[in-house]
DNA sequence: GCCAACGTTGGC
DNA sequence: GCCAACGTTGGC
């Protein structure tokens, strides 16, 4: 299979893409899913070098800010694992593993945020899982087109 | 902060 | 297996 796009969700005020941009080698892992829908397409369908959109979400305005490529493809959210952590699941553990995740590098940040806005009212646009009724996936698919259409917004 | 939409949990 | 209650997400 070629190479697949995505876009992923973020809260800026928990992690956002300038917290990636300063990261190391602009790279992070991408922990805390705990969503089952979300988990297949991390520990499945996302492989090394697939293109993924950067969402803020949960903030004004809501908008994809960068896009990013996988640079490890699916394995254990050790964060489950973690007493301490916000996203400690008991369902999970180091033997058998219920979440995964992936690291994303950061390609480009965008010079012009692409807002939730401008995406439901661009025609070529109305197509994405992010403006269907009540999407609440933290993980999702794009097509080519869409990525290259917000892209070419964000870069240009 | 509100609240609609959705996923998960748990009693039966 | 149903479904009400509850918790979370995320736009506004």
């Amino acid at each position: 299979m070629g190479k697949r796009y995505w876009l992923v969700k973020s809260e800026p005020g928990v992690f956002s893409v300038s917290d990636l941009k300063v990261s190391e080698n602009k790279t992070t892992f991408w922990d805390g899913v705990r969503n089952y829908q979300a988990r297949n397409y991390l520990r499945d369908e996302m492989k090394i070098g697939d293109e993924v959109l950067f969402y803020h979400s949960n903030t004004v305005p809501a908008a994809v800010v960068g896009y990013c490529k996988i640079v490890k493809e699916g394995y254990p959210d050790h964060t489950a694992f973690e007493k301490e952590s916000a996203h400690y699941d008991p369902k999970s553990d180091p033997h058998k593993p219920v979440w995964f995740m992936i690291d994303i590098k950061l390609i480009k940040e965008f010079k012009t945020a692409v807002t939730l806005e401008e995406i439901k009212g661009n025609p070529k646009l109305q197509n994405m899982k992010l403006v269907q009724r009540g999407n609440r996936l933290s993980v999702m698919p794009v097509s080519k087109e869409e990525f290259d259409e917000i892209v070419g917004k964000g870069t240009k």
